[in-house]
DNA sequence: TTATAGTCAATAGC
DNA sequence: GCTATTGACTATAA
């Protein structure tokens, strides 16, 4: 069972991972590597915190699905300032969009937004209503948001959202429910419903994936029922032509493409892409987010241009010499990958050897873990004294910490 | 000068 | 044979 902690986060089965605590754990694996070093090392080179703490906001998957109509709910956020954010992004934003949002309590004593609805009309108005009749909380921490990117629709308390163009609502890409509550109105997690969103309409889904920049002429977005050029050219957009692409909704629609038409990804991260496999596999289950990006941007539009054009063109780009994918998806050559056809240090003296990868014990790896754990920077002193431990380089210790601390950022949820 | 982002590519794992 | 993981490299941002 989810439950509070006492620093205000969230305790949740799906997060926790025994395993994964090393320097606190009794289990006589940990006790067995903790033994084989010097004493008190851990204590040398990881002192004891006073607390603990997570910063992060907690996740956890929707309970049940019930309705075979039911969309999935994307998303529910627990974070540590009294806040819990529904959000779905998926949802009935197709041509006649109409839905409901609902969650039901299974006690009494916690009483706050029961159900929201939104619809659609033909000239697509936007109506959004909400039923918080049973909401005995302030109204003032009552909030509905529609979220486009990069800035909000921010309602406040209205519940009734005024008119919005066409491109306002097509810009839309979740809508967002956020319960404040007091701290002496702090709920047992525990203890609210079930969750489910449900789609009224039976139109195609449709979601929008690309913000434009104002005022470039919109591009058809992938999936896009509107009528696009035989040839598709009109399908790509420009890297300056972009403000936003949502990134995860991207990923899972190019794996549920390559899947669906079994494209490996050694031929799609290649041909597609100009990147590697791997590279491209850590881009789906871990796509950053768009405002996040750098340089990484044009990956994903490459992505994006891709699925932009009509199933025959895409399959087709898959054949073409590399020179002839660029131009199908309106997009120059990549910049090479910069560390393309390394070699580490010891290897550039003959290039055509096969480097092996270092690979740390399973005690060097733990005990870098449970340090990480207590301190994600370690100093550079600190890390000399653990290369030293556990006889490792220094540059081997650095990059671990490097890596652990960016890839801590973007573990694949779930 | 240091930290980070983006990636490669070996290889683990299914 | 395929995808996922991960140690390492390097251009660039801070």
């Amino acid at each position: 069972m989810m439950s509070w902690a006492t620093d205000g986060t969230i305790n949740s089965p799906i997060q926790s991972n025994e395993s994964q605590q090393p320097c606190t754990s009794n289990s006589s694996r940990k006790r067995k590597f903790v033994e084989d070093l010097p004493e008190n090392f851990l204590d040398t080179v990881c002192p004891p915190k006073s607390k603990a703490r997570s910063e992060d906001p907690q996740q956890i998957s929707p309970m049940t699905m019930e309705n075979q109509k039911a969309i999935p709910l994307r998303e529910i956020t627990f974070s540590g300032n009294n806040s819990m954010h529904f959000s779905s992004s998926e949802h009935a934003f197709g041509r006649e969009p109409s839905g409901q949002l609902s969650y039901t309590e299974d006690r009494d004593d916690y009483q706050c937004l029961k159900e929201m609805k939104f619809s659609m009309n033909s000239q697509n108005n936007m109506s959004l209503f909400g039923d918080d009749s049973n909401n005995q909380a302030n109204d003032d921490y009552l909030n509905f948001e529609l979220s486009r990117t990069p800035s909000p629709f921010d309602f406040g308390d209205d519940l009734m959202i005024p008119e919005l163009s066409s491109d306002d609502v097509r810009a839309i890409s979740q809508v967002v429910l956020t319960q404040n509550w007091s701290e002496e109105q702090k709920p047992n997690i525990a203890d609210i419903g079930e969750f489910e969103v449900t789609q009224k309409s039976t139109s195609r889904l449709r979601k929008e994936l690309v913000q434009p920049s104002s005022p470039v002429k919109r591009s058809k977005p992938p999936h896009s029922v509107a009528a696009q050029s035989s040839d598709g050219s009109n399908a790509s957009v420009k890297l300056d032509e972009v403000s936003y692409i949502d990134t995860k909704n991207l990923c899972e629609r190019i794996a549920i493409e390559m899947k669906d038409h079994k494209i490996a990804q050694k031929t799609f991260a290649e041909k597609i892409l100009c990147r590697s496999q791997g590279t491209l596999s850590d881009l789906l289950n871990n796509p950053k987010p768009w405002d996040n990006l750098k340089t990484g941007k044009t990956t994903y539009l490459r992505m994006f241009n891709w699925l932009a054009q009509p199933l025959s063109r895409r399959m087709a780009i898959l054949e073409m010499d590399i020179d002839d994918v660029h131009e199908a998806l309106g997009m120059s050559a990549p910049v090479p990958a910069r560390n393309a056809s390394k070699r580490s240090k010891s290897m550039k003296s003959d290039p055509d050897t096969k480097r092996t990868r270092f690979v740390f014990t399973s005690i060097q790896k733990e005990t870098l873990e449970a340090i990480f754990k207590e301190t994600e920077r370690p100093s550079r002193e600190m890390q000399e004294t653990i290369a030293n431990h556990l006889k490792l380089d220094v540059e081997s210790v650095y990059n671990f910490y490097m890596n652990a601390r960016r890839r801590k950022l973007h573990k694949k949820k779930n």
